[in-house]
DNA sequence: TCAACCTTCTCATGGTTGTGTGAATGTGTA
DNA sequence: TACACATTCACACAACCATGAGAAGGTTGA
């Protein structure tokens, strides 16, 4: 039960260009015939029916979905980003001028209950 | 202890535009003066440089630092997010056919153990 | 008051994204 | 063996992103 890319592009309203654009975001990578014709299964279908829907409901772009994904492969990136938003929300003002450095360097050690 | 925009430029190595430009992302939001003049505190400067070496150690762009707000401030996006990576873990072949829908839709119920 | 800074807004521009189209070539099947 | 379809690669291009620079005007503080 696979589909070559014309048709799997047919019954989910991707462009075969697009389709392979999405394989190299590493966001649906089909398997391959020996001859390397790309062979997509219901799964990899129903995923890319569902990415559409994502990207209209919420107005994200495939390069949006790309970072998502490069956040759960890169954990210590999102840690990163972890700290830095939860370091000072956005108003730093009314906090002891002293403490702040060390306040700082505290939330890079262990993540702190927000 | 607030610096003026060309102030807190000069000791964060941004330049004022890019500032303003953080600023409109949403990323570091400054008080602001009687008359408007924008006011940096040393938590926004801490929080400058540390975006700064964030960006350059991860090869990331402001865009994407951006989208990670976002991602914290929609949860339900993502919560779409999660839901779509966490279904067939780029590998659908193998199995069973007949399963294949009701385990999609399962999925978007309760998120599973990965 | 006045110099030095700030504000917003607009124009400019090189780089990247998303997407199509075509060329040159290989694959699958009746 | 053909014929329709696939592959990769490259050119194209509008739209957007990240930045700079300038204009027109307001704020600050000695």
């Amino acid at each position: 039960m696979t589909l070559t890319i014309h048709e799997a592009a047919t019954t989910t309203g991707w462009s075969p260009r697009m389709l392979r654009y999405v394989e190299q975001l590493g966001l649906v990578e089909p398997a391959r015939s020996p001859g390397g014709y790309r062979l997509y299964g219901p799964g990899q279908l129903q995923r890319l029916r569902t990415l559409r829907t994502l990207l209209e409901t919420h107005g994200v772009e495939l390069g949006d979905v790309g970072f998502a994904l490069r956040l759960r492969r890169e954990p210590e990136l999102a840690a990163a980003l972890d700290t830095w938003f939860d370091t000072t929300p956005t108003a730093p003002e009314g906090v002891p001028d002293t403490d702040w450095l060390s306040f700082e360097q505290d939330k890079h050690q262990h993540l702190l209950n927000r």
